[in-house]
DNA sequence: CAATAAAACAGTAATAATTACTAGTTTGAA
DNA sequence: TTCAAACTAGTAATTATTACTGTTTTATTG
């Protein structure tokens, strides 16, 4: 890996990623960033965010609506993704929710893993019910 | 839902996605099916795709590559996506794999679920070895 | 401090998966 | 057989992401 020289930039997108808990996407960042850095480019953002991920500093969340979300949150946490209004929530993991069975580990080496659950949020429930 | 009509395209579509395991993607099928309706075009591979996941016929996979995979087996299974070779390989979901957290069901109301893992497969841990 | 090489940047162009559109074809019911 | 709705092939458009290029920033070394 090449040698990591500072960027204000970079500091500023891991900051705002961090300050958050929305799971935002690329473009979203791009437009929140460019209030502070009215310059910013798109790709030095997804180059900076492919970077942190590298790094381990943030993770990417792909889940299934075609765009990429971030996640500056990198312990170890599930997401509820409503199909209805596209929002990406964190949920606590529980220990017992993930014991990679044994056909699992004899496919590979686990790495890390995924557990998204979809349906319809609190809020697009309660939306729906008052039509 | 608009009325459904049989199509001979939507049916080899099926057809081919229950005789594989391999989760293939838009492209993929898209080229296999050429050799039986070398007029089939893209447009219609993705047209059925969606309808028949609308039926809950198939399953689209969201494995994180930038492309959808597709699985014609619906009952419940996980999945491991070898993040060398990119093949994704179907596991056998224990029961206790997955009991929602009851954060979960506080947040809305699960309808699915993803549980993906990623790591390196046998196959490519073999070929690591070798070198 | 000045010189310098590597890393990062902004801006733009290119890529690639997917979706939308259109005119013609197929399906299935009356 | 008629006819409307669904479906298709082929093509154009869209959109997220990546690649490229010339300039700027970083940080090291003399």
């Amino acid at each position: 890996m090449a040698e990591l020289k500072y960027s204000r930039q970079r500091e500023a997108l891991l900051k705002e990623l961090r300050s958050r808990h929305d799971h935002p996407t690329a473009d979203v960042l791009y437009h929140k960033l460019r209030e502070e850095y009215p310059r910013i480019s798109l790709g030095t953002v997804y180059r900076n965010l492919a970077l942190l991920c590298e790094l381990g500093e943030v993770k990417k969340i792909t889940c299934g609506d075609g765009i990429e979300h971030y996640d500056g949150f990198v312990s170890m946490h599930d997401h509820f993704v409503c199909t209805r209004c596209g929002r990406v929530i964190d949920i606590v993991q529980t220990a017992q929710d993930i014991r990679p069975s044994s056909a699992a580990s004899e496919i590979g080496s686990i790495e890390s893993h995924s557990l998204i659950y979809y349906g319809m949020c609190k809020e697009c429930y309660n939306k729906t019910k008052k039509q």
